[in-house]
DNA sequence: AAACAAAAGAAAGACGTATGTCAAAATCAT
DNA sequence: ATGATTTTGACATACGTCTTTCTTTTGTTT
C-alpha cells in the first residue's frame, strides 16, 4: 500500500538491490536482461524515487545566487523582496539562496560581478536581462564552466542562458492595450505611451505589442509618440506636463517602464475628468493609486510566483532533468481584485 | 556553513542529542534552563528540522481526498485536471491524492459520501463547498473524528471545516463589474446578469460585488434583474434569447455561474455590434470564444494554483502547524494575455 | 545518609537512498 | 578445463531525524 521502495523494485524484479541501484543511477556494468527486467518491475510498481531521502542521502544541498539591483526603486524592492521571501521556506529543502547587490540600470557592473564567479563557487545565478555585450560574454563564460545562468524579468544572452522566467512583454503590452481599448468603447482618443529607454527589450516589447493592439480597426485610437523618461522622475514630470499641457485631447495614458511615483504626483493635481491610466507592476505607490482612483489598471508580473518559478526551475536544472519552461502570465489589477 | 543539525544545536546547548530532541518536540521532562539553552542554540544557529529527514524517519505520508462532481461541467473538469496534476509530483514526497466522484450540485449526496469516512482514514479531505445542513452536520463530524476539511471553490460550514482556499467571490464580481465600466466609458448602458442558482452562495456574492461596483457614481448603467439557468443549457437558451430580444438595449451580459457553451453559442449568432460579456473559468470554450473575439474577459479562479495551495495547506493542517491563510485572487484574462 | 524522583545522557535501530568495497557467481574466450 | 572478464550480490556506512530503552547523574525529601 505505501509507496514502494527500491528494495521493493528489487524484489520483484529478482534481483539485488545493488543492481536495481545499478539500473536506476545508471552506473553500467549490468546485462541487458537485468536492466529490462528492473525497468519493467519500476513501470509495474509505480515506483518513484523518494528525492528528499535521496537528497539526504547525496548530502545535496542547492546554492543559488540571485544578483539584484539596489536602491528603493518600487518594482526591484518588491523583487528583492520576494528572493528574501523565499530563502527561509527553501531553507528547509536544502536551497540556500543569497542575493547580492548590483548596481541598478549597469550592465557593465553586473556582468563584472558575474566574471569574478569561479567554478563550482555556487549551483546557477539568476540575473536581470539586458542587452548588452558584456553581459552576453559573462552569461557565456558562466555557462561554459557549468554554471547555468536564469533571466529574469527581461531575458538576455538568449543563446547561452539556460533559461527565462518572466512574462511575455508583447503579451503585456497587448493587455494594456486591450484595456485602453475597452476604456474607449467604440469612441476615438489619443494615447500616450510612456518608457524607461527605447533600447530596453522589455519597453520595446511592451510598446509595440500595445500599438498591435490599438491598431485593430474598429475605434479610433492614435498612439502618440514615446515619452523617454529615463526613470528620472524629474523627466517624467518636465516632460509629462508639457505633453499634458500641449494636448488637452489626451484619453489614455500607458505607462510601460518605472518612475511611476512621480506619474502619480502629476494625476492627482489633474481637476476634472482624467485620462485613463494603465502602469506596470503592483507597489506601494501604485496601489495606493488605483484604490484612490487616480489609475485604473496595473498589469504585473507577479514577481512572487515569478522567483519560485525561478528557484523551482533551478532545482531542475541543477539536477540536469528535462526543464518545463515555467509560465508567469501579465496579470491585470483593478482596485477590486487586488490582493489583502 | 552547511545547515546546523540537531546534534550541532544539541553541542552548542552544551546538552546531549536527546535532551534536544526533548526540547524540540516537546517529549517534557526536561529542566527549564536547558529549554532556555536549546532554545537559544536554535535561535542563534538558525537551526531548521530538515522536514524530510524527520518525515522519512516517521514515515509520515499524507493521505488527502479530494471529492469532485463527475461530468463534462468545463470548470469541473479543469478542477479534476488540477488535481490529477498533482498526484503525480506530490507522491515523490509522499503525499496521497485521490479524486472521489460525487454527483455535481447534490450537497446530500457528498455528505452522504463524507458521512462514510472513519476515524483516521485519511489526513484531511477537500470538497466543494454549499450550503446544506447536511454538508455541515458531515463537516462538523470529520472534524470532530480529527480529519480535518478544506473547502474548495465556495466556502460552506465556516464555524466547522478547517480552511477555505478560493477567491473571494464579491470581489470577483466587483472585477466583472469594473470591466463593466470601463467598457462603457462615461455612457450610459444596461447589464444583464445570469447565473446558475441564486442560493448559491458564491453566485450571491459575485452579483452583489457586480452591483456595489455598477452603482458607483459617474456613468449611468442599468443592472438588469439575473436571469436564473440552473446550469442547464436549454434555460439559458430560451431564457437568454428572450431578454435579449425584448431589451435590445443590452450592452454588457455578465455571466456569473457555468453554462458558458450555450451563451456562447447565442452569441455567435448575433449580427452587428453584441454587448460586452464578462464570464468566469477559462475553459477550452470560453477561452475559444475570447479568441475569436465572442466575448471580452474571462475571471478566472486559477484552479491550478487553487489545488496546490490547498494541498500545501492540508499539509501545514495535517502537520498541526499554524496556517497562513492561503490567497488566490480572481484573475482577468482577455484574448491578448492567455497562457500558453 | 538513604530513598526516591526528576533530569540527562548513551546507544541502537529505523526511514529510503547513495555509494563504495569485496567476494561469489555466471559468462566468455582460449 | 583454465583463466579472464563481466555481472551480480552481500555488506557496510552515511545522510538527519525519530523513537525507544537503559543507565547514570542530579536534586529533593525524609
Amino acid at each position: 500500500m505505501p509507496n514502494p521502495t527500491l528494495h521493493d523494485v528489487a524484489r520483484a524484479a529478482g534481483v539485488s538491490y545493488s543492481t536495481a541501484d545499478r539500473v536506476l543511477n545508471r552506473r553500467g556494468g549490468v546485462a541487458e536482461k537485468s536492466i529490462l527486467r528492473v525497468q519493467r518491475a519500476i513501470e509495474e510498481l509505480g515506483y518513484q524515487r523518494d528525492i528528499h531521502a535521496a537528497n539526504l542521502s547525496r548530502r545535496r544541498s542547492y546554492d543559488f545566487r540571485f544578483y539584484l539591483p539596489f536602491g528603493d526603486h518600487g518594482f526591484f524592492s518588491v523583487l528583492r523582496r520576494a528572493v528574501e521571501g523565499q530563502i527561509q521556506q527553501r531553507l528547509a529543502e536544502r536551497v540556500q539562496i543569497t542575493v547580492h547587490d548590483v548596481p541598478p540600470l549597469d550592465a557593465d557592473a553586473l556582468a563584472a560581478e558575474l566574471s569574478r564567479i569561479g567554478a563550482g563557487e555556487c549551483d546557477c545565478v539568476g540575473i536581470i536581462g539586458s542587452d548588452s555585450a558584456a553581459l552576453t560574454l559573462a552569461v557565456e563564460r558562466l555557462e561554459g564552466i557549468g554554471i547555468p545562468v536564469v533571466t529574469l524579468v527581461s531575458d538576455a544572452a538568449i543563446d547561452a542562458r539556460s533559461l527565462y522566467v518572466g512574462i511575455d512583454n508583447v503579451a503585456a503590452g497587448r493587455t494594456a492595450g486591450r484595456l485602453l481599448r475597452f476604456a474607449h468603447g467604440r469612441g476615438s482618443g489619443r494615447v500616450l505611451p510612456i518608457l524607461g529607454k527605447l533600447d530596453s527589450r522589455d519597453h520595446r516589447d511592451r510598446l509595440s505589442g500595445a500599438r498591435e493592439v490599438l491598431a485593430e480597426p474598429g475605434g479610433d485610437l492614435h498612439l502618440l509618440s514615446p515619452l523617454e523618461v529615463l526613470d528620472r522622475p524629474e523627466a517624467m514630470r518636465e516632460k509629462l506636463a508639457a505633453a499634458l499641457a500641449s494636448d488637452p485631447q489626451i484619453t489614455g495614458i500607458y505607462s510601460i517602464g518605472a518612475g511611476n511615483r512621480a506619474l502619480i504626483q502629476i494625476l492627482r493635481q489633474i481637476t476634472g475628468p482624467r485620462p485613463f491610466v494603465v502602469l506596470h507592476e503592483l507597489t506601494a505607490h501604485s496601489r495606493a493609486a488605483l484604490e484612490a482612483d487616480l489609475i485604473d489598471a496595473v498589469i504585473d508580473q507577479k514577481p512572487d510566483q515569478e522567483i519560485a518559478l525561478a528557484i523551482q526551475a533551478m532545482k531542475t536544472i541543477a539536477d540536469q532533468l528535462p526543464v518545463v519552461h515555467p509560465e508567469v502570465n501579465p496579470t491585470i489589477f483593478l482596485r477590486d481584485n487586488l490582493p489583502a
